[in-house]
DNA sequence: TGTACATCAGTGAACGCGCGTTCACTGATGTAC
DNA sequence: TGTACATCAGTGAACGCGCGTTCACTGATGTAC
């Protein structure tokens, strides 16, 4: 929390917040994790941040505007653990790209609630222009790294990268919501979601005549 | 609508409904459809029915309850569809196995009030052992193609099935959540999600060795 | 540096609304004999 | 076949509750001069 002055943790704060718009998204997200997508009021959110019901009016339109800069602010975690993971494919491409789809399982494990303002709100991507590039942005890293996967093959084998990243987006996101979720029930596996994602891009890239050690 | 006796279409129905759960059922899912699979209340769903307030009630728990028994029945009609789509391997295995898939995207964009219920709605899997098991028949049919699949391989070429079904099972649940949906706002593709899962599938299939023409 | 004033951000009480649940009830159905 | 009675399924009015929004307000901040 960041009062507008001083007094830090001990409750106190001046009339104004300081950075209630701040506070609500964190606020959002607790009860996200709590209660799912839809799992939460404006009235709630004031509460938790500590101030009157009227309050959160003045920095969103509505519920569904706080929820999509929930899902927008994990579009920028998730592009930044993408690209953390990523290090522009160092050492070698190969183990790299490894790690980024690892990064994805990670992000859907450690934030089930911005996973889920994310993909399960049903908020259309495209109903706010900053939540649609947003996730483009996360989807770049992924495809900047099919294309460096792919730089080293001779041209006549390289696949189309837009297609072959959508391909490994499809399959992680499917994996990471069927399997690899980090809140209750979901569903069990004789293996673990981490090698069960390795193993298929490692049969999908055999398929594409790409080694695994590149 | 089954009305208990008589005058079907009229709005006439005597002092008992008949069916009143399989009514609440299709109220809300004519709700999910329209407002998201948190977007209808208990009341809601039993003004949709003709039916008093506290109605429901007879029949579910809460809205919990009623929303569970609605993905357990799209369960029930995703199996009927993949079951229908496979044939028994008719007439050949690889054929029918893409037919599955088109039938799992079909499925996604024709039905997005079950398909957000079953997999959008944050309900745990196993917090009812009904859609469970639902959950798992409908699995088992894909198993079971993956299987055929791959009979009539050399034993020593042959997969792990289990793991492959669900690798297959990623992957196009994968490309149906993010790119297959009939509802609004889904992202935009230079090829259908149709196209993009037959390329995958392909290219995953010949990574393990498997022609695509069995 | 000091002062006046406009603007901003949050208050807190009030409102009307739809919700889920309760309750005693009642009409229809099924069953025992 | 007829009758009595238990059970089932839905009624409709009432309740208390939390919601989002409104409103005139007020305290804090920033700016012009």
């Amino acid at each position: 929390m960041s009062w507008h002055r001083g007094a830090q943790g001990s409750g106190e704060r001046g009339y104004h917040h300081g950075d209630l718009r701040a506070a609500l998204i964190r606020a959002a997200l607790a009860l996200i994790q709590e209660k799912g997508p839809h799992g939460f009021s404006f009235a709630e959110a004031a509460r938790a941040a500590g101030v009157s019901p009227a309050a959160p009016s003045r920095h969103f339109k509505n519920r569904d505007a706080l929820r999509a800069d929930v899902a927008e602010q994990g579009f920028e975690r998730l592009e930044a653990a993408l690209a953390g993971a990523w290090d522009q494919g160092r050492p070698k491409p190969g183990a790299a790209f490894e790690r980024v789809g690892k990064a994805y399982l990670d992000f859907a494990r450690r934030e089930p609630a911005y996973y889920a303002a994310m993909f399960e709100a049903g908020l259309p991507p495209d109903l706010d222009a900053g939540l649609r590039q947003a996730s483009d942005r996360a989807f770049a890293v992924l495809r900047d790294a099919t294309e460096a996967l792919c730089a080293g093959l001779p041209k006549d084998k390289r696949p189309p990268v837009l297609m072959m990243a959508l391909h490994i987006w499809g399959l992680t996101h499917g994996i990471a919501s069927l399997f690899g979720r980090g809140d209750a029930g979901r569903r069990k596996l004789p293996m673990s979601a981490e090698d069960l994602l390795e193993a298929a891009v490692l049969i999908y890239l055999q398929g594409l005549g790409i080694s695994g050690e590149c």
